[in-house]
DNA sequence: TAGATTGTTAATCGATTAACAATC
DNA sequence: TAGATTGTTAATCGATTAACAATC
């Protein structure tokens, strides 16, 4: 069904997911492109292009069915099943991480964290135990891993991914403010933080242009 | 000098200064769009196209002087002003954005925290004093503030934003997982997580597609 | 049935890549 | 000077928008 679908449709099927549930809880049943373009402020025609990479999700005069939809959208995106997580750096940005309300919600559950600290090892947050960093390759042999969440300073990060990779893990969630090397078949996704507020500093700085 | 710049330059410009500071760094004193692209995994071509947005900095036959260049994509950024910011909620998303090392090198400067929290009002984070939300109206009154970061729940984003709006903030960087209504003459860049680990999950999905 | 709205093809627009003269 | 590499124009590629027949 799905042939090659480009990184900007996949950068906004999450948006669609959000939206969809929104509408759900709001108890609407049914939207058509047009609405749902107007909420999103995108163009029914992009939509319809969007959710037709995947497949006919839709009725001729009628429009899409909200709840429907949304469960096209969660299977497509993966949150059907279950990742298994493990954080590393219980600093400030593993402790949001763990502390996030809605990711086991949508499948996504933190079985460790790692940490140099000997302060931090041996205690629980919110629930999840925090181990010392020099376990991680016992810690991986001996349990299968989905994501590998970064959030430990940009200088030890590269390092790490490299454990990880020898230790099994083939995707990683990248919060330290540096661009990674990692193999083909190691997938990334980077939360530039800085970046991001850096995107905000120049639309302050050049507003109205 | 820069005419229409577009959205895709502005989301690759922090990705040169984060790369340039590296080179800098590392001691590199010079580096042609060849090496540079080969780093950012971006073609020469893009890159000379990307610079010359805002003027011509290099140099035929040498490439771009890192330092030079690497100040004059921080003057474009704006990272050469001081942006004094706010956190709306002392939460663990807000705690992590009041501890981010790298913000204060950058001219971001947190002057207050707010939250509803008994227990937290009156503290301090990382030396910045969590004010009563109450007191958001009476603050904004007394100080400027260029950007206002909101670390609350989705439901309340809403309502803050417009509160901060009334009192004269005119940028937002957003964290709440949903999308804000807001006026034309408001600037607001979202960062949303969750949409972040969907799409790693989306690639988990279809990995090798 | 008539009206609404999709799915899909074609047209347009914009971003990326290629090419090359200018020049350090 | 010869070699390297930019700045910039032209060509290509891909994404978005428009249009409309199909159909609920």
């Amino acid at each position: 069904m799905a042939g090659y679908v480009s990184d900007a449709v996949i950068r906004r099927l999450p948006g669609y997911y959000r939206h969809l549930r929104e509408l759900e809880a709001a108890g609407v049943t049914s939207i058509s492109s047009q609405e749902l373009g107007k909420r999103m402020q995108l163009t029914p025609s992009q939509i319809r292009q969007d959710i037709n990479c995947f497949g006919g999700f839709g009725r001729q005069g009628y429009g899409y069915n909200v709840s429907e939809l949304k469960g096209h959208i969660g299977e497509i995106l993966g949150l059907d099943r279950l990742h298994r997580m493990i954080i590393l750096g219980a600093g400030s940005i593993g402790t949001a991480v763990a502390h996030y309300p809605t990711f086991s919600r949508e499948g996504f559950k933190t079985i460790a964290m790692f940490d140099v600290a000997t302060d931090k090892i041996g205690t629980r947050m919110n629930d999840i135990p925090v181990l010392p960093m020099e376990e991680l390759e016992k810690f991986l042999s001996e349990n299968h891993v989905d994501i590998a969440v970064l959030a430990l300073p940009a200088a030890y990060a590269q390092e790490t991914m490299n454990r990880l990779y020898e230790g099994g893990v083939r995707a990683v969630w990248n919060f330290a403010p540096t661009d990674l090397n990692h193999p083909e078949d190691m997938i990334a996704v980077n939360v530039h933080l800085s970046d991001s507020l850096q995107i905000l500093s120049y639309r302050i700085a050049h507003r109205g242009e």
